[in-house]
DNA sequence: CGGTATCCCCCGCGATACTG
DNA sequence: CAGTATCGCGGGGGATACCG
């Protein structure tokens, strides 16, 4: 089987381009306002240079994506043509269905570079001092590498740091990375995490209680889980004990 | 690599399950009332059995299917679950994507044996005379295990036919295999392709003016196509000589 | 019928190095 | 920065045989 399944069912076509690994995951960095190649590879930090350059070309074939040449800048500006934007209640729909019914989180599912790129793209600068606010993360249980970075905000310009921006830091955030990202999820209260102590902040008292208004969680964050718990899950397995292999 | 993207985003998570290779179709299947093993298998004729029941074990382990062992029977019934019902919306968008805006078709998509089950499902038996009824439809540049194949209409039961199954055919149709699929798309009118002789049938005068009514086409038929033709995006490529490689 | 186990090949993809 | 070329491996999945 080649690339395709060989049938001319309108939905295999349609699989054949957006059910490849890693393509929804590009074409939603692309909905969310990366038009550049590194930008979009920010946001797939686990994904490599290379598996994403073929992607956009092939999504550009599918005709998903236009790759514009611009003057002066080297490499091509990408951005949605019709069929594209087209895709987008869809994949907006997956995500709620993921948040709504996608497994439960392990470990290996914390990349905290990702985490901050989510936060970078959800701070809401209206509600920020003027001028400049660096903000420091630190999380516990994290890969050494990225456990800590930074997010300054230079009026109204978002930038995104794995190393320290030089900058003196206005308010540190100390937390562990699971119980973290379930909060950015919106599993946990933040208010509630932070007055008890299992999100720290340190700095000035005003910067510290405004921050629960800058950051605006991630935007499933409203959609409540449904799948059952793990308690239920773990019972309905030994009740069948298939699923040794896969 | 192992099996995820390595990330929390619900996005990510859903795609580990729905953007593996055929599982969207399997999905769809179940949807359109397959239940049984072979069944499901019928309609995805190019995928090889083990693979089917490794995607099954996946979408039960996954919540979306639900496998129900039934007395005396050999196997599992599946059945979808809330999580499993919850897709159908983005099942039923990405087909109608696929219809607007997916690739023109070659050979290597004109399946015959799919062909074959999705008329199947989309016969108007109300229309039809009572009893028995035999259809054989014969396409040329087919693959010739499978040029000819039969429906069976009996009272209301419909059966496909790989082999001939014995019964004096009623009525039978002729036709260029892409044509036929084009007209089945919904890109060209049955009426009128019978009338000019593209689409030939033979048998008994009732019958031949009855048969458009019976065949419903694909649900599918009633999306106009949105992609630019041929002419564009061939001129598109020459403008600009990459896409050499993928 | 209704699947599962095994074997084995091939290509998808990660790593690395390179170009303009 | 913005990608592309090359190479090598690992596992996804096709073919086939087998089981209840």
């Amino acid at each position: 089987m080649a690339r395709g399944y060989g049938q001319y069912c309108p939905l295999s076509l349609a699989a054949e381009v957006l059910a490849e690994r890693w393509t929804i995951l590009v074409i939603s960095r692309v909905m969310d306002g990366c038009y550049r190649f590194n930008e979009i590879h920010r946001g797939l930090p686990k994904m490599s240079a290379s598996l994403l350059s073929q992607r956009l070309r092939q999504l550009e074939t599918a005709g998903v994506l236009h790759a514009r040449e611009e003057l002066g800048k080297p490499g091509y500006t990408y951005s949605l043509t019709q069929a594209g934007e087209d895709l987008r209640p869809l994949v907006e729909n997956l995500a709620v269905w993921g948040q709504h019914w996608a497994r439960d989180l392990t470990q290996a599912d914390l990349d905290p570079r990702f985490l901050l790129w989510s936060m970078h793209l959800r701070l809401d600068v209206e509600k920020m001092p003027p001028g400049r606010t660096v903000l420091e993360f630190e999380f516990a249980n994290a890969p050494a590498d990225c456990r800590r970075f930074w997010i300054v905000n230079d009026a109204g310009k978002v930038e995104m740091c794995l190393s320290h921006p030089g900058f003196d830091v206005d308010l540190s955030l100390h937390a562990d990375l699971l119980l973290f990202v379930e909060t950015w999820r919106g599993f946990r209260d933040l208010r509630s995490e932070i007055r008890r102590g299992a999100i720290k902040l340190t700095g000035p008292t005003k910067l510290k209680r405004a921050f629960p208004s800058w950051l605006m969680l991630s935007s499933l964050s409203p959609f409540q889980r449904k799948r059952p718990g793990k308690e239920r899950s773990l019972a309905q397995r030994r009740q069948k004990q298939r699923n040794r292999h896969v």
